[in-house]
DNA sequence: ATTTTTTATACTGTATACAAAATGCTTGCA
DNA sequence: TGCAAGCATTTTGTATACAGTATAAAAAAT
């Protein structure tokens, strides 16, 4: 059976050699169904049907399924099954909080510990992005606009910080990748990851975490009319 | 919660209204022994074996594993099973860093938004605190020092800041836990507490935040030793 | 007509059974 | 004695089956 679903599958085989496990393979399906917006908040996911269409049996699905209700993407209601999770306005506006803070504590700790090498990385990543922007691919630009702040993040070289960073972030993609902003605002933006880049190049700590804190501030007033 | 009533009459949870599902029992039973240090870091689970002495059979078990795979206590590997999760130093040094930097933020936030009684509660936990102190009655004072730190984030009302704060938490705990500090130090910590409390009194954020800063730094030289 | 009760259906929760992979041990051979 | 290959045991990974529960619909009573 399992064999079947890897040929059914066919693309996701490539890359992972089939070494992990089928209940983690569909934990990072499923993630990427709720973040892109495939499985809609509020919607209640049936175990069964859900398992039929991925090809699978239930029970790596309810794996999964635990695993994401830990991650806090899907509600648990006890023997009624699994939920989306649904964020209101002030939850996003919470996470987006506690997201500004965890940024700024990365940056400063990667002016200190930052290879330049990593810096360097972080630059032409910035270059790639204002090309997107410039040829308003939005959808190219917003990954790399992501990359960045998960870079900006990875350089401080703390995992616990990534985690719990990167469990926040994968909360908010699903409004942030709704979310399309006026032309001028998306100029700021750019304007602001600039300043960014340029501070991080100079190590100045304090100037970094300024200019993280207001780009964080601005990007929930940008975000904030489509929640 | 619940439960605890039931498995007060009997082993077995079948009769009574369980609300909560025998896996969400499983969860905080296992993260329970990891944290007091029943199951030990490094030390593989045997689903047959674990479940057979909980009274479960391997399936809600597993769901449990995954389910704190999520939350980093125990780390999955593939076609090998679960294994508790060892921390290095370094791990712990990074989580200590992010919880002081995510006290720090909730302190800040909850000088300005927490309510009177709130604040009060947080003082007759201290007072119950130093009380537990002066009779060295370290496992009690261990516990309502916890609840003050989980009280304070409480009072940001923010949840996505308490959610990834307890993540955090409980990984360290079990370090804490197991660090026994010399006389001296305890004093120190136990002044370290009484100024934060009325920091948090006088609504003076960033006293507060200093406060927090500089115990929670010492929180970590007194714990360095052991881990 | 409305409310309540009953019944049917579908879904979740748990257990068990089966298949695949890995580890350990034994045996054979150099 | 050392090493390798193969077999056996153990353990995980997945599927399926069964039991319990909630929901919805239909029927009966007020």
């Amino acid at each position: 059976m399992a064999s079947e679903m890897v040929e059914a599958n066919g693309r996701r085989t490539v890359a992972t050699i089939s070494r992990q496990s089928l209940h983690g393979e569909i934990v990072t399906r499923l993630r990427d169904m709720i973040i892109e917006g495939d499985l809609q908040p509020g919607e209640r996911i049936y175990e069964t049907q859900l398992g039929e269409e991925l090809g699978v049996s239930r029970t790596p699905l309810r794996e999964a399924l635990k695993f994401l209700a830990s991650e806090g993407l899907v509600e648990l209601v006890p023997s009624r099954g699994a939920v989306v999770k649904r964020f209101s306005a002030k939850d996003v506006e919470d996470m987006l909080i506690v997201l500004r803070s965890l940024e700024m504590l990365a940056g400063r700790i990667a002016c200190a510990v930052a290879s330049d090498e990593g810096i360097a990385r972080l630059r032409s990543l910035h270059d790639a992005m204002v090309k997107h922007y410039k040829a308003a691919e939005r959808l190219e630009y917003y990954k790399v606009n992501q990359q960045i702040h998960t870079g900006i993040v990875a350089l401080a070289n703390n995992a616990p910080l990534a985690e719990v960073h990167g469990l926040l972030q994968s909360r908010v993609k699903r409004i942030r990748f709704i979310g399309h902003e006026g032309a001028e605002r998306w100029a700021g933006a750019v304007a602001e990851h600039e300043r960014i880049i340029a501070a991080l190049e100079a190590r100045d700590a304090e100037t970094l975490a300024r200019e993280l804190d207001t780009h964080l501030a601005n990007g929930w007033e940008r975000v904030k009319s489509v929640v």
